[in-house]
DNA sequence: TAACGGGAAATAATCTGATCTTTGTTCCGG
DNA sequence: CCGGAACAAAGATCAGATTATTTCCCGTTA
């Protein structure tokens, strides 16, 4: 990182601290107490926690000090907050309440995307669907990874609603979370991909009810296998 | 506001003034002339322009000065960027942005709903719906706006998803700007009232499914709604 | 002429110390 | 026991200085 990081070292260190749960709320720090901790000025101490304030994981108050804030006080939309949950012990629950999200609003994405999406989506998204049957059948899952990644967030955009596509960061980091901690099968389903390529058919087409409900299908599916280890694990 | 208000001042007229299109994109500001615009000292400034860079407003380098960024880079989901654009000229926009999400997002909290929420809950969802139901008779809307924001509101924190239920602050903003902005018929159509109370009822009994059902048809016919305001305007 | 390199200036980043303001606490008189 | 006044702690704000980058310009050189 080469450029100021002083300020966000300090903002990422309590930030991982309070959302990983060592820093419990109620808890009360000073300015002065992180001052001398990280060993940094005022200002930029300042600065971390107007930012975390801001974020609503602590909140300031005269002749108290900076107190951490229950999580009920978190902006767990903010994808700093979702990235310190996801590497914090709290992975499992964030990657729950994260799938119940996209289930809800993938299928409304991909039926708003059969009615907009532009040729070059169109475009992108067979394409992604198609290396996803390579991938697929190769068995290299990171390459795989990337092929659905690239699906997803193509689809999101084409839904041609902003904060639709904001979610396309929070996917990817779902997606790369069940690969990368062993929620995925070895080879991926022949069903899912099938999925995946249905959808691009159906935008494609300009069938929203079709992609509403393969795409409804992909997180139905999702799902299950998340209940169901293919290993046993947890 | 009691506390300190020179620094949410700061932010809050900066804000507004990018989201409100007056600062475009593109455009440079330095942080003196923030400190000699708004009279203030350099701290505040810093740390207002601070916040708005973690909101991806701005982006602030050396040598150069602080840029208003593009919305690609906004987050959208930061509840300050939803308020600011409700209430600059793309308010249309961000309703329709918000009502394509709710469609997602309303259906799965009342499915889920159905098989967590506590009895409080569950009673707290009928009382509301009571509350719609007479409110609509008399004629009331601002009673009928607070028992409506309170349905949902209840509705998305008995989801269990912490994420849903975040979202209730903002669906509250989207049923009052309805509702100020007359979007809404004089009388609340007798239709909707009953999907609500239908939805409290699948809710008691763990109906998921009617509870999805129920909730899609509300967000259905607030959509048609909009799409035909009740007096032509627009 | 074009590529390269060395200043110089602009501007955010950081540090520092002082003062102001709010607010929780304590203590005293009634 | 209660109400209010004085005190003190902590953030909020201010003002100035210093540092570190980055960009721009200009001269040099191939």
């Amino acid at each position: 990182m080469a450029g100021s990081a002083l300020h966000d070292d300090v903002l990422e260190a309590l930030g991982r601290r309070i959302v990983g749960g060592e820093l419990a709320p109620g808890t009360v720090l000073t300015l002065d107490s992180v001052d001398s901790e990280y060993d940094v000025s005022r200002s930029v101490s300042r600065e971390a926690v107007r930012v975390l304030a801001s974020m609503g994981l602590v909140a300031s108050r005269r002749r108290v000090g900076v107190t951490v804030l229950p999580r009920t006080a978190w902006q767990v939309f903010d994808p700093r907050v979702i990235r310190w949950r996801l590497d914090s012990g709290d992975r499992l629950g964030q990657l729950r309440s994260l799938g119940e999200l996209r289930s809800g609003l993938e299928p409304v994405a991909a039926a708003l995307a059969a009615q907009r999406a532009t040729p070059e989506q169109c475009g992108a998204l067979t394409a992604a669907a198609g290396d996803m049957v390579v991938h697929g059948r190769s068995g290299d899952l990171e390459a795989f990874l990337a092929a659905d990644v690239v699906f997803h967030r193509v689809l999101l955009e084409a839904s041609g609603n902003e904060m639709l596509a904001a979610m396309g960061d929070v996917v990817a980091e779902v997606l790369a979370g069940r690969t990368h901690h062993d929620l995925m099968p070895a080879h991926p389903k022949h069903e899912a991909v099938d999925l995946h390529e249905r959808v691009a058919r159906a935008v494609r087409a300009g069938d929203a009810a079709a992609a509403r409900a393969a795409m409804q299908a992909i997180i139905d599916e999702a799902t299950d296998a998340m209940a169901d280890p293919p290993d046993g694990e947890e």
